[in-house]
Parts: C-alpha cells; sequence; structure tokens
RNA sequence: GGAGAGGUGGCUGAGUGGUCGAAAGCGAACGACUCGAAAUCGUUUAAUAGGUAACUAUUCGUGGGUUCGAAUCCCACCCUCUCCGCCA
C-alpha cells in the first residue's frame, strides 16, 4: 500500500512513478478523499477535546452540588447532546471516507524503483547475467518424458484424485521432491535462516497484507465456509507472521525460509505448459523471507537473491539472472530479480525463483514497524524463492539426462536422495 | 460440537458510571550508599496517530449501542483456559 500522506501531498509524483507499470493510475480521486479525510479529522479531534471538557465539567458540578437536576445541569448535557450528535455525524462522513480510500488504496500497485529497467511487457526483461553452460545435446527429452519413463510421477491418475494440473509424485519422484525440500532447508539454514513451517490456510487480512487481496482474488482457492484460502505462497503467512507488530531494530534483518505447498488458481493460463511440473494447481516451494531496516533492503534485495543463486549453483543446473521490467513487476514488487533455469528441451531459460524488494508496500498494508531514533517506521520486506521445487525436478531431469535414459543426481543432493543416479527399476 | 471461566500497561493484578490512561507489586532506567557489587532507600517509567513544537486525539480483546460522560452497563463477534465428546 501506498503512503496516504504521499498521495495527498505529491500526488502527481505518485502519478508519475506509477506510469512506468505501463498502466495510466488515475489518482486525483483518492487525493481528494485523502485532503477530505485530514479535515474531518481535524473536525473531530477538536470537537472531541470540547465535549471531553464538558463532560469534565459536569461531573465536577455534580459532585459538588448534589443536585443532579438543576436546571444549569441540564442545560450543559444539552449542550453535550449536541456535541455527541455533530461528532457522530462527522464520525459517519469519515467512515465513508475511510471505506472509498480503502477501495482505492489496496487497488494501487506499488512504485516501481527508479532502478528497474523500464518496459511494457517480459520481452523488456533485462538480462543480467548467464551462469554453468546450457546442456546442447541433440534431441533432448522432455522432463515428462523422463518422468514417465523413469516412473516418477503420474498425471493421468491425479485428474481422478483431483483435476488437471495436479501431480502425484510416485517412488524416486516422491523421494527426489522431498530431498530437495530438505537440502535447500538445510542450505538455507546454515545460510543463517530461520525455519519457518506456516499454516497452508490463510485468512483474508493475511492475503490483503502481502498484496493478493483485494484486486486477486481470481488466482487463490477459498474455502466455502470459512474466511480461509489455500495459500498462494509462503509470503503470505511469512508477511502476516509479523502483522501489527512493532519490532525492535536490534532485531533486523529477520531472516526466514519457509517450506510450504502452495496453490495457485491459474487462471487465465488455459494450454500454458499443460505438461509437466511446470505449472500446477500445487506445488512445493522453500521461500526466502526478510524483514529488513529500509535503508538496508537494496544491499538485503541484492543478498537475498544470490541466496536463492547458491542453490542453482550448488545443483550446478544453467541460469539466468533477469532484471525485471517496469511493466512486468508484480503487484507489491518495486524491483525484482527472477531466476531462469535452463530447460533443454524447450531451449530457453524458465523462472524457478523470483526476488522482489517490497520495500515498505506490504509492511504498511500489514502494518509492521520499527523503531528507528524513537519513531516507528514501516520497515522492509523482501522475498524471493529458493527455490520452486516442481521446476527444480524439472531441471534436474532434463539438465542430468544421460544418454541411456537414466538422470544423474547433482553431487550436492546425493547424500539427501541416498543415490547418484535415477534409472528405471 | 456441549458446559463453564476469562481477556486491563513489559509482566502479575486491582478497579461495576465522573478529575481513570488506570491502584499496588514485579521488572526496567537513573541517582544515593559502596572500592565495586548485592541488599536498601529515592526518583522516573504505557502505547499509538497527527503536529517543528506547545499540544490534541485515540487505546482496558474487536466492532457496534446506551449516556453529557464507559475499563465499568447492553448487543454481536474474536481469542484463551478448564471439563466432556470426537480426533491425527
Amino acid at each position: 500500500m501506498l503512503d496516504q500522506k504521499l498521495i495527498r501531498e505529491n500526488p502527481t509524483y505518485v502519478e508519475d512513478n506509477l506510469s512506468p507499470r505501463g498502466k495510466v493510475y488515475k489518482i486525483s480521486f483518492i487525493h481528494q478523499l485523502t485532503l477530505q479525510k485530514k479535515e474531518i479529522d481535524i473536525e473531530i479531534s477538536s470537537l472531541q477535546s470540547e465535549s471531553k471538557k464538558l463532560s469534565k465539567l459536569i461531573g465536577q458540578e455534580i459532585s459538588k452540588s448534589q443536585n443532579k437536576d438543576s436546571l444549569e445541569l441540564n442545560n450543559l448535557k444539552k449542550k453535550g447532546n449536541e456535541y455527541r450528535i455533530k461528532i457522530s455525524e462527522f464520525e459517519e462522513k469519515k467512515r465513508i471516507l475511510d471505506q472509498q480510500i480503502h477501495n482505492e488504496i489496496y487497488d494501487l500497485p506499488n512504485l516501481p524503483s527508479k532502478d528497474a529497467p523500464i518496459g511494457k511487457d517480459e520481452s523488456d526483461n533485462v538480462q543480467v547475467k548467464t551462469w554453468g553452460d546450457p546442456l546442447k545435446t541433440k534431441n533432448p527429452k522432455s522432463h515428462w518424458e523422463i518422468g514417465e519413463n523413469l516412473n516418477l510421477f503420474d498425471t493421468i491418475k491425479s485428474t481422478k484424485i483431483s483435476k488437471s494440473r495436479f501431480i502425484t509424485l510416485v517412488g524416486d519422484g516422491a523421494r527426489l521432491e522431498r530431498a530437495l525440500i530438505n537440502f535447500m532447508l538445510d542450505m538455507h539454514s546454515k545460510n543463517g535462516y530461520l525455519e519457518l513451517m506456516p499454516p497452508a490456510l490463510v485468512n483474508s487480512e493475511s492475503l490483503t497484507g502481502s498484496g493478493q487481496l483485494p484486486k486477486f482474488s481470481n488466482e487463490s482457492f477459498k474455502c466455502s465456509n470459512d474466511d480461509l484460502w489455500l495459500s498462494p505462497t509462503a509470503e503470505v503467512p511469512l508477511t502476516a507472521f509479523h502483522r501489527n507488530e512493532i519490532i525492535d531494530s536490534k532485531n533486523l534483518p529477520i531472516k526466514y525460509v519457509a517450506y510450504s505447498p502452495c496453490f495457485r488458481r491459474e487462471a487465465g493460463s488455459y494450454g500454458r505448459d499443460t505438461k509437466g511440473l511446470i505449472r500446477l494447481h500445487q506445488f512445493n516451494k522453500v521461500e526466502l523471507y526478510w524483514f529488513c531496516d529500509p535503508s538496508k533492503s537494496i544491499e538485503a534485495h541484492k543478498q537475498i537473491t544470490s541466496d536463492a543463486e547458491s542453490i542453482l549453483k550448488k545443483l550446478n543446473l544453467p541460469y539466468r539472472l533477469v532484471d525485471i521490467c517496469t511493466g512486468d513487476l508484480g503487484f507489491s514488487s518495486s524491483r525484482t530479480f527472477d531466476l531462469e533455469v535452463w530447460l533443454p528441451s524447450s531451449n530457453c531459460y524458465r523462472e524457478i525463483s523470483s526476488c522482489s524488494n517490497c520495500l515498505d508496500f506490504q509492511a504498511r498494508r500489514s502494518s509492521i514497524r520499527t523503531k528507528i531514533d524513537k519513531k516507528n517506521i514501516y520497515l522492509h520486506t523482501l522475498n524471493g524463492s529458493g527455490l520452486a521445487i516442481g521446476r527444480t525436478m524439472a531441471a534436474i531431469l532434463e539438465n542430468g539426462q544421460q544418454t541411456d535414459g537414466s538422470v544423474k543426481i547433482p553431487d550436492a543432493l546425493v547424500p539427501y536422495f541416498g543415490s547418484n543416479v535415477l534409472k528405471t527399476a
């Protein structure tokens, strides 16, 4: 959420800085609302002050005179009643204004960073670097072919259980998934992250806090009987973990790593990535999350990205780092670096991690602050996948495929998986 | 799911309509005593929002209501605890 004060005092700045997202954001309406609200706040506060003084006076008079029904007292009470009516009128106006502002402001995305490349869509994203050598074999198999050959998962039976875009991992496939989760959690824990295992169901307030609601209600699964949703990413519960808190600055940065299943409706992606592990309604992910001092988030963003990269390096998977352009930036993010892993069968890089600096956007929505120089200020939040497990498995299968149909397991994973090769039994 | 109890400052806990943002204790900070410490004594000590500040407002689980005035009365909801039932 953007700062109301900023909108009130500098609407053109906000408008100008939202525009690189590629859409026109008219904020004159909300600007007017914030001005009106400020006036009403002042009015209410002064009326309350008067009314409070009067009530005290009445109390004093009563204890002095013992006569509760004197004419004088009744006049004072009458005056008090007038205050009450006036105040409640203003409060009603304020309630409506608050609601209107709420409706507007929660739909505004974060301001893109000045450092983010300007662009209109993903074709304008900027490749920053590549790492590793993309596998160049002739006719590489896709990971779903490999998976089928080695009997690692079953899509057909999964539609029987749920529907399309769900998967059941089988045997070594399930074991590999589990190995990857443990491997990543261990790596990040050793690297100073505290491991959390949060609930998979989250309430509306949590989703609003991290930016998925109200605008993107279509993208998450909702439980019809409760105010609960299946969490689309651990970013949601991790943000909510500290909602309405003021965190002692000496505890910053707070760094969490969390494994969680993630659930996404993938509305509007019909026909895309219908095969394999790339785009599922349910997938596993290990997520990195930072709460940090606002002055240090740029540095933290580099760090969280390199922490995610370290997993790809350990697994020896070729990847590239992409600087996401303003038009392709996520709703809550001011700047995002994507890590894209090489998938030989598609002959391209595919997103496997997205590392975002949300600045104070989520912190303001969730009211998470820190005290610096005796002032409470919103801290900065950062998140990054470290990594998406299913896509990592796809990358391992495709990049590790051997001519004999087996798959080489990356050395770093062998202790977790218990074998250095995947082959038919 | 049923029955009961309860939610007050950093913590414990008093407070059933008036000067209560709230007693007392603990804790914490500072000072005195001490070579130093402990103990003791004294002083201070809730938070949030707005404002350069003076100051103003809000806050006793949350949201409404009654009243000139609510921690206190009324309504709804949330949460916690105990017992019973069910359950991994």
